[in-house]
DNA sequence: CCACCCTCTCGAACGTTGGTCGAGAACCCG
DNA sequence: CGGGTTCTCGACCAACGTTCGAGAGGGTGG
C-alpha cells in the first residue's frame, strides 16, 4: 500500500526502461540551450531539463558528468551558429567573424559570462583558429598576432557581456534614474545619457574599425 | 534532554543578543570580498559567511536581503582599490585609469564573470564618471564619447574575464596539449602556442595603446 | 529458446544551499 | 521601571546537484 496516494497501479504506471527517441548528449544540450534561452540561466536546473526531456533527473548523469558539462556544452553548441567567412580582404573577414561571434552571444545573453570558464570545444578552437589565421595569412607575427588575436575576442566578449546586461529596459530605467538623481556626483554621466539607449551595435562596429585600423597601420 | 549529544547547557552555551563588534553590512562585505579571494565564487555560501563573521546565518538576513546584494556590494568594494587619477594629458589618465581598473580585476579573478549585473554602486560610477569626463574634456561628443566610453571599458572587462580563466597552469597546460593534438585541426593555434603563457600584461598594454592611437586619430 | 551481458532508465535518498518565521535577548528612551 | 525598537538566532522549508542500486530492454552466443 502507498500512504501518499493512489499511483495508478501497474496499469497506469508509465512504462520504463527504452524509450523510442533514446536520450542522448545532443538532445541534452539542445534541451539545455533552449531553456537557457527561454528561463535563463538561474531557472536550469537538472530538474527542470530532465522535465523538458520526459525523463528522470539522474538518468542526465549517465549521459553526462556534472551540471558544468551541460553549460560547457551549450557554450560551445551556440557558437556553431558564427558564419566563418571564406576568401576576401583578411580586414572584411576578421571584421565579419568577429561581429558574427558577437551577435551570437546577444541571442544567447547568458553565455558571455560562462566564458569565464574554459572554452575549448570544436566549434569555439575552430573560429579561433580560423581569427588567428586569418591575422597570421595578413602579415602579424608573434607578440603582434597574439595581442591582435586576443584583442579582438576580448572586445567583443566585453561588449557582449556588457550590453547584455543594459540592454534590459527596466534596468536601463532605473539606472539612469539614478545617475540622473545623482547628477551633482556624476555630471557627465548624467549630461550625456550614458546608458539611455544608445545604437550598441554602431558604437561597437565603430569600436571595431579603430581597432582595425590601428592593427592595419602597425603591419 | 537532547538527544544529539550535550550541548553545554545554559552555562556552556554562548551568549545571545548583542555582541561588542556589531555586525554591519560593511563588515560582512569585507568578509565576503576575503571569502571570494580566498576560496573562489563557488565556496562563498552564506553559512560559510556567517561562520567567518562568528554570526548564526540567519543573521545576515537583517542587514542585506540576498545574496545577490552581497554579490553586488563585493564587486562594488573592490573597485575602491582603482586610484583615480588626477591632472595630466587625458590619454595619459585614460590608460592610468584603464591598466588600474584591469589590475584590480585581476586581483580579484572572481569579479568579472560577476559584471554581467547591473554595477551601480558608488565607486564604480565615480570612475567611470572619470573616465567618461576625461574623454569629454578631450573633446569627444556623442556617439564618438560613448563609443570611446564603452570600448575602453569592455576591452578591460573582456580581457579580465578570459585572462583569469588562462592564467590557471594546469588549465592552461591541458588546453595547449589538447590543440597540439589536434593540430591538424588547428594548425595556427598549434603553431603559435596561442596560449602558452604569454605576456598577458604585455598584450593589453600593446592593445589599448592601439586603441588609443586610433581614438586620437578621429578627434 | 534460453541465459547472459551490456546499455540505459529511474525511485529513493543524502547532504547542502538560499531563504523565512517567530521567539526572544539587548539596548534606548521616557 | 516599562515599552518599543534593534538585532540575533533555532527550527524549519523547498529546491538543488548528485549518488546508489535495482532493474527493464535489446543483442548475442550457446
Amino acid at each position: 500500500m502507498d500512504a501518499t496516494g493512489y499511483q495508478g497501479g501497474v496499469w497506469l504506471r508509465p512504462a520504463r526502461g527504452r524509450r523510442d527517441a533514446p536520450l542522448t548528449v545532443d538532445r541534452i544540450v539542445v534541451a539545455a540551450v533552449a531553456l537557457l534561452d527561454a528561463e535563463g540561466p538561474a531557472r536550469l536546473t537538472m530538474r527542470r531539463l530532465a522535465e523538458r526531456l520526459d525523463v528522470a533527473p539522474p538518468t542526465l548523469y549517465w549521459h553526462v558528468k556534472t551540471k558544468d558539462d551541460v553549460l560547457d556544452l551549450a557554450v560551445d553548441a551556440i557558437f556553431a551558429e558564427v558564419r566563418v567567412p571564406d576568401g576576401g580582404e583578411w580586414a572584411d573577414a576578421v571584421r565579419a567573424l568577429v561581429l558574427a561571434w558577437r551577435a551570437t552571444m546577444l541571442r544567447h545573453p547568458w553565455s558571455p559570462p560562462l566564458l569565464g570558464r574554459p572554452t575549448l570545444g570544436p566549434n569555439v578552437l575552430r573560429r579561433t583558429e580560423f581569427l588567428q589565421a586569418t591575422l597570421a595569412g595578413a602579415g602579424f607575427r608573434g607578440v603582434d598576432l597574439a595581442a591582435a588575436t586576443h584583442g579582438l575576442a576580448n572586445f567583443a566578449i566585453g561588449s557582449a557581456l556588457t550590453q547584455s546586461t543594459w540592454r534590459n529596459a527596466a534596468v536601463r530605467d532605473a539606472a539612469n534614474a539614478h545617475v540622473r538623481a545623482n547628477a551633482d556626483a556624476y555630471p557627465t554621466l548624467a549630461a550625456n545619457d550614458h546608458l539611455d539607449d544608445p545604437d550598441w551595435d554602431a558604437l561597437f562596429s565603430q569600436g571595431l574599425d579603430r581597432f582595425l585600423t590601428g592593427l592595419a597601420g602597425s603591419l
